[in-house]
Order: structure tokens, then C-alpha cells, then sequence
DNA sequence: TTGTAAGCGTTATCAC
DNA sequence: GTGATAACGCTTACAA
């Protein structure tokens, strides 16, 4: 590996000359410059980023944090935000921090050893505190856990509202919602825009709790066996909105006809499965790219105008609602 | 941030000592090693790993080349690679390579700017050559670009035995093989695993090329429909098991009773979906750990007994074969 | 316009 | 046992 002193050496000038030119920063004449440069080519010559971030305590590393990898909705962003970070010249850590305690710490440790320039917080921690004491730029995708740090979220309550109107519309009479894990205030601002429209309508409803990704499969079919009498579900996750489907056919029922089913997040596997499903889209390219963005101002010690945005979703409308 | 010289002074004894405590290097008194360890906590310091990789020309950074990221089987194993590594106290860089040639260049760089310790490519490169100049312990997931790399590949020959042996020993007379892209040498092996059983059994079968994660919905259907006399579908991902088993559904099929359908990889989606998909299940798990190990020893340049490592494969038998 | 030299936070090699 | 000090590869005052 070449240095800069191999370049200065062969480019017959001082080290000083080399890192002005590679900088674009301070005078060179035309000729040194073009000297160096050539020196550079024929060394094959790439400046070391770790001398670099010494100098300048900044390693130009973000850090993502996720609670899993193996979910389309947060590989999905994982997979905008390195687009959008390389593309400003920075490069991704991921940190699966799947609730292991021993993990957490290590990572905790490394962000300052790293001097890690921003962190995008997208898995749920209970540390926050610990975070915040980092005193590095960040921003939180799907949470807000704290004031002082900007979040970006989707609009759940308008899922919620999307959701209810569209059952309402289609003339739903006894809806079913199975909800993820009512101690999240995602879920619960969904629940509350549904909630609001269907009481405004007087419709019947009732909620189940699930886990967004891992919803148990006997639960649904109960649910839906003891609930035949029902034309309408809306489902936290896509997820649960295949099992609902998978339970409504086997016990006779066809859908849309007869029930109608609303999932939420638009994943791949919603246009996969047949019919293909109804569903409330998160609209994860926003949601990644204004966090990137969010974090770079930060970063620059810009101006951000609102610490805390909502994104819009918009509900796609496919196979399983009339 | 405190400095081990904020250390030292605050300890009294010199950056050399305090440095041989955190190293556990070196002669050091019992007496002034307990005054620095609680300098240390005093002070809350963590060693700037930056100032360290400088100097040790090492980062305890490994980079991932991935494909994409929203596919199960390759989150699934970058996950398993995360945890081994942070375990060793590795850190992950991702790149996300969707041949994107800027973004690979850009990549080809930083991997020499950080002084990054190994590379696992899961992603499928043309630039091999350009890998190899880097100089860095490298091991292979999937694919084998280069005698000289490292590779641990599933033993995808083995995986086309089990189907075939699965769907000629439960009575199948026509079997439609669904494959991935052929110019894959996976899939070829594939192919001819499966082609082998076949034609020693004389079973009657062809092949149609499909790409594994975006297969098209329709072309799978035309096949189906025309083939209807088929009694067995064999697929290359398990994303086209469920569009065969959809389209023969919907073409008055029953699965497994008329025709049996085996899936490979064994993702999420085979036992969310209905009937439970009988598949070929790759150990990602292994794979990953033995991707790891083996680049811990390139990089600590230990012997590695054999190069190439090809991970057995085994048949996971659910609701779409009898 | 260019070069010298100090410094970023470590580790390792010497003396003492 | 411990402490100076050079070195890692770079950037940036400050001189020249």
C-alpha cells in the first residue's frame, strides 16, 4: 500500500503538496499538481480513512441499528439507506441488536471507539438514555423514544382511518382486527383511527393481539372458526393477513365475497400470495431517505426545520377487498 | 472523550503503562495497575480504535458483498455472519453490490481505505480479479469464482438427488422442473442431480429457466396450463413453489393429491404458506458459521484444511408431497 | 506556491 | 517495572 510520503517521494515534492492536491484545499500550481497526480496514478495510490478520521475525529461510518434482518420491511429500508449513505460518500454498520444485552454493549462501546458519525436508530431499544449520553447525531425510524431526537413515522392513525373507510365503504358489518403488540403506540394509534371510524359508523368490532411477525397461526383460525359471522378483517402485518386469508378459505369462506381482508406494509409477499393483498403501504423509500437526510443536517449542524415527521401511507388496493 | 494520555495523567504513570494495562501486555505492577484501571473508570475511557487500526494496519472490520438485502436466505445468513463476528469483535460493514458498477468501485476503495480485515462475498462478482489485487483474506458464500478463494457452497448437486428421489419414489410420471438462471453453476448442478434420478428411473421431465426471486407469475402459469397432465413440479426457489402451486390450484389442481411441488431453500414463506411447502433446506446456519471460521483463520493465517466446502443439503418434507 | 513540523490516539522498542 | 519516544498515515498552521 502506498502513502502519501511514497507519492510526495516520487512526485519530487513534500507530503504537504500531495494532501492539497488530494484536497482540493489551499494553492498548487497547475504543474506540481498534474506531477502528483500522475505519481498518485502510477502508485495506485488511495488516501487511508483511518489516518484521515484520526486527524479529523470523524470516520465517515454510520451506524444503523435493527432488531432483525430477516423482515422485508426493515431490510427493505436497511437496503435505501446504504444506497442513499454511499452515494454521500459514507459507509454502513449494522448492528443487529436483537434485544441481547451483551450485543447492545459492545455496540454502545463501539460507536464512540469508532467515532461513529451518525447512528439510525430503527430497532426498539430501552436504553435510550444511553444513547442520547453518545452524543452523536441520530435519528429514530418507527419510534419515538425521545423529544430531543427526530423520528420519522408512518402515519398509523391514518392507516388506521384508511383501513376502516374502505371496509365501511364496501359495506362491512362485523369487523375483525388483529392487532401486533398493543404496547406499542404504532399499534395503538392504528387501532385508534380504525376504532374512531367504525364507531362513527356503528360498526361492530373487536381486537385480537398477535406478534407482528411471528403471529400464531391457531389463534387466527379460532378467532376467524368462532367468528364466522364476520365480513371484514384488517390485519397489522401482511403476515397475519396470509394466515387470516389461508383460515377464512378452509373454513368455507371466499374472499373477497364473502370477507374481506386489509393487511399492512405492502411486502413482496403481498403481491406473491393470491389473491394478491389489500393492504396499507409504509412507504419505506420515503421513510428511509428522510431519515438519511434528517441525519446528514444533523451531521452538518444544519438547520432541521421539524425534529419529528409523520409520512403519509396510502392504502393499495388489490385482491382481497371488493 | 478522554485520552489514554488523560489517563495516564490522572494515574500518574506514563501512556506506555496505561497502554500495557489495556493490553495486558507487559510487566506492570500490581499496585499501579489497579490505579489505572480506576483512572479508566473514573474517566469512563474506551481506546480510540481508529488510533489503533492505524497503527496495528488492521480495523476489525469485515466486509459483506451481498446481492440485495430483502431476500430471506441472504438476510438470514448476514445475520448469522453479524453475530459471529461482533462475538469475535468484528464489526459489520454491508455492501450491498446490485451491480451498481459505481457503487462496487466505490467499494473496491474503502476496502483498502479501512484497512478492512476480510471479506465474505455472497454476492456474485465479474470483477474477481480486482478482489483478489486487494490483498484481504476473502472467503466465498454460494458461488466459486476462484480456486484460490475459499468457498463454502451448498451441495446443490445433492439437493436435485433428494427432490427427484422424493417424487419418483411417491409415483410421479411427468415432472416440470422450474430452475433458476442457467448459466448459474448452482443451478446447473442442480439440474443435473435432479436429472441423473430422473432418467435412471425414466421419468419423463423438462425444464423452464425462471429468475429465482422474481419469477414471472405468468410464465409459470402457461407452463402449468399446458402441461397439465404433469404429476410432480420441482422449483429452484421456493417463491416459484408458490406461484406453481397458486397457478395449479387455480387450474383445478390438488396439491400434493394430483401433483406433488418441492420448493428450495426452505424460507419463512414455506410454512407461512398453505399447504406447508415441501422443500430443499440450504443450512444457512452452517454456511454462515463456517464462512466465518474460515476467514478467521486466513486472516490469523492459520492452516485451513480444505479450501472448498460443499454443506449438505436435506429434504424438508410438508404438506405438498405425499 | 511550497515545505517544515506538530499533532490526531495508539502501540512497541528501547533504555533506565 | 516503568517511562521516553518513534512510528502509523494523514492534515494543517506557519514559515519561507
Amino acid at each position: 500500500m502506498a502513502t502519501i510520503k511514497d507519492v510526495a517521494k516520487k512526485a519530487h515534492v513534500s507530503v504537504a503538496t500531495v494532501s492539497r492536491v488530494i484536497n482540493q484545499k489551499g494553492y498548487v500550481n497547475e504543474e506540481t499538481k498534474n506531477m502528483v497526480l500522475d505519481a498518485i496514478q502510477e502508485l495506485n495510490y488511495v488516501p487511508n480513512e483511518l489516518a484521515r478520521s484520526l486527524f479529523q475525529k470523524k470516520s465517515s461510518i454510520i451506524a444503523v441499528l435493527v432488531p432483525h434482518l430477516t423482515n422485508y420491511y426493515f431490510a427493505d429500508i436497511l437496503q435505501i439507506i446504504e444506497d442513499e449513505i454511499i452515494e454521500k460518500d459514507y459507509r454502513l454498520m449494522v448492528c443487529n441488536i436483537h434485544s441481547i444485552k451483551e450485543k447492545e454493549d459492545k455496540y454502545l462501546k463501539i460507536f464512540d471507539q469508532y467515532n461513529v458519525d451518525g447512528l439510525i436508530l430503527i430497532a426498539n431499544t430501552h436504553r435510550i438514555e444511553e444513547y442520547k449520553k453518545l452524543d452523536i447525531p441520530m435519528v429514530e425510524i418507527d419510534h419515538k423514544l425521545s423529544e430531543d431526537i427526530p423520528s420519522i413515522i408512518s402515519n398509523n392513525y391514518q392507516g388506521g382511518v384508511l383501513a376502516a373507510q374502505k371496509l365501511v365503504d364496501t359495506g362491512c358489518k362485523k369487523i375483525i382486527h388483529f392487532r401486533g403488540p398493543s404496547d406499542l403506540v404504532t399499534v395503538t394509534e392504528r387501532s385508534d383511527g380504525f376504532q374512531k371510524v367504525l364507531q362513527e359508523n356503528n360498526i361492530f368490532n373487536f381486537s385480537y393481539d398477535l406478534d407482528f411477525l411471528n403471529p400464531d397461526q391457531k389463534d387466527i383460525e379460532n378467532v376467524i372458526l368462532s367468528n364466522l359471522d364476520s365480513d371484514g378483517v384488517f390485519c397489522d402485518s401482511d403476515i397475519m393477513a396470509v394466515h387470516a386469508i389461508q383460515a377464512l378459505k378452509e373454513a368455507g369462506k371466499r374472499v373477497p365475497e364473502d370477507v374481506q381482508v386489509i393487511g399492512f406494509d405492502d411486502i413482496e409477499l403481498s403481491t406473491i400470495f393470491r389473491p394478491n393483498i389489500t393492504t396499507i403501504n409504509q412507504s419505506r423509500s420515503k421513510i428511509a431517505k428522510i431519515a438519511v437526510e434528517t441525519l446528514m443536517k444533523l451531521i452538518n449542524k444544519e438547520e432541521i426545520e421539524q425534529a419529528h415527521k409523520m409520512i403519509d401511507v396510502h392504502l393499495v388496493e388489490r385482491e382481497t377487498t371488493k
